[in-house]
DNA sequence: TACCTATAGATCGGCAGCCAACCTATTGGC
DNA sequence: GCCAATAGGTTGGCTGCCGATCTATAGGTA
């Protein structure tokens, strides 16, 4: 399953992903692939520009590690990261709360008793 | 909440819907918006070319139904309609177990037993 | 030395899917 | 006669993820 299903809920799992501590991009990928148990496979041309418009929005904030000559960059939570990651949380379970009663109504003890 | 959150998943809310029988576009857009709690709210724009979709598709079949002058499609699942709202279903359930998993991990009683 | 792969960051055009806006027509209240 | 609610429909547009593509370093291997 690729993130176009995920229409809508991307920002909430890379901010869910770094709730726990800091990572780089391609980190980032890998998090997000291992906590769903292989099913979530993001892009790259996904989460870049995502990860990009978060510290823009100043979600996340980022720092350029030096790994020898080689640069990372990580991300970090910002104080508005979490409320914002606690908001899509919320936001979530009234989304398939939702859609889950329309989809797999309960099938009812309604039958009289 | 509308239809632009559910993408992806527009299509097992008109079967889903559709399943305890008939009805026409009108009346599915309230049948969703009842069952959600008045949480999701369809548009024309969104449900009539849908529900033609999945009747291309062989998912439905519809009906005109003469009410007096004024005539109403109504829209039916198939057998082929049928198998594919259980698809749906199954999908819903991977869907937002993998979601899930990420934005709201287990807590965890990992400190061993 | 050269080459290949994995890791790492980034950009951009394309496309799928839902939506707002718009149109038509009937029914019923005032 | 007029307006709102009900009912069906089409179309351009926007949003957001994806594939393709580019650059660069580290490490293996031949």
């Amino acid at each position: 399953m690729k993130a176009s299903a995920v229409r809508g809920h991307l920002d909430g799992l890379l901010l869910s992903v770094l709730e726990s501590g800091p990572l780089h991009g391609y980190a980032v990928i890998t998090a997000v692939q291992e906590r769903s148990n292989g099913v979530l496979e993001l892009r790259k041309g996904t989460i870049y520009p995502a990860l990009n418009k978060l510290e823009r929005l100043g979600l996340l904030r980022s720092v350029w590690e030096a790994d020898g000559e080689r640069r990372r960059r990580c991300y970090e939570l910002t104080d508005a990261g979490r409320r914002s990651l606690a908001e899509e949380r919320s936001v979530w379970r009234e989304f398939t709360a939702a859609i889950g009663s329309v989809l797999e109504p309960a099938p009812g003890p309604g039958h009289a008793t």
